[in-house]
DNA sequence: TTCGCTACCTATCATTGATAGGTTGACACG
DNA sequence: CGTGTCAACCTATCAATGATAGGTAGCGAA
């Protein structure tokens, strides 16, 4: 077999990490090999273990990395101009956008069963879905000027409201939702008011 | 090896189901192999495909079954004596309940990638939730006194904040939540207000 | 030149879900 | 009683998968 031409380490990652993407997006997180990741690369399967110390590894570094860019977008949301009400529902369509965009990361960080593998992994993915509900609760202390036991739980509710919507419309596709846009904004009219309750 | 004493084939594919269901919540869905299974009962791993034709028709059957409770339970609290928003309220308490006690079977329908595989068992479980879904659905027409888009969107809404505290719940456990049945009764009071927007 | 490092390879593993094909014992029937 | 049938089990084995072991080509520095 043809060697595949050598490349530095640090570019050789990101290519796994974009063909991984790429096939996660397409099949599904669970249905897709390391063969077949090495393939779409360019290189032998056990090459990938050069770069990454499992398969899990790699899905949990796309995951790190998509949700830093949920960070990003939903700290945008809360820091931009607007009353507190329509920047939280700027945050809560950020937030569901994202899942629904970028399904593979949204699967690997809340909808797969937690291995008992490699507790190192579980905890990158812990601490960026921290960052993220950080981002949130904060904008929910902002909106009711108080930092309590109510604004934590009308926080964590509203999380779970937001998760709820995308994992459904991720794992039920074809359930006869009404127009998806239509629900997504009825529900993030709902989610939003109880920052105010 | 000792040959296993023979029992009447729906006696034996009881056995399976269950030890199925106790290894499936104990050590996660993903986690138990057929080989797990078939020890529990006493059998060989191969007398498993006499009873079922795949591992995932075990784990479909076992999802199916607990979601017959499911919608007997939510059935129940429809038709239970007290204003609509306290049976709905009782509704919501069922949903959250029965997904944490039956984490294993609530994972199998709603947070498993789906397989290429078998359309006939995914087909199987999409019914299950739709019985679900329709109880819900009916209730809200009921206190509503209408049947129209906007009662199918926040009974679709509703649906969907219930999945995403069930989800988080039994996907977060370490996340540092409040009280869970603080956080449980602040949710549901503010998914049953839907219902009369 | 030669050392050593990096990025790759082939060969091979153990584990898994699934299949093929044989064995055993109970029970009906002549 | 002998014998056929059938259900319920078994052992042996498969292909696919994630992961490891160990070797090789090329390149830059001593």
């Amino acid at each position: 077999m043809s060697v595949a031409p050598p490349q530095k380490a640090e570019d050789r990652r990101e290519q796994i990490l974009n063909e991984a993407m790429r096939l996660f997006l397409n099949h599904g997180v669970q249905n897709v090999t390391t063969r077949e990741i090495a393939a779409a690369v360019g290189i032998s399967q056990p090459s990938l273990y050069a770069h990454f110390k499992s398969r899990e590894e790699i899905a949990v570094k796309l995951s790190e990395r998509a949700f830093e860019q949920l960070s990003a977008r939903m700290a945008a949301a809360a820091h931009a101009t607007g009353t507190p009400h329509q920047r939280l529902h700027a945050m809560g369509q950020e937030y569901v956008a994202f899942g629904l965009e970028q399904s593979a990361a949204y699967r690997i960080a809340f909808m797969l069963e937690k291995t008992t593998a490699h507790p190192t992994d579980q905890q990158a993915i812990h601490e960026s879905g921290m960052r993220c509900f950080a981002i949130l609760h904060d904008l929910f202390k902002t909106v009711r000027e108080s930092d309590d036991l109510k604004t934590a739980a009308l926080a964590q509710s509203a999380w779970a409201s937001m998760h709820g919507l995308v994992a459904l419309l991720l794992s039920r596709p074809e359930f006869p939702w009404i127009d998806q846009n239509a629900l997504i904004a009825c529900h993030l009219d709902h989610v939003c008011r109880r920052a105010f309750d």
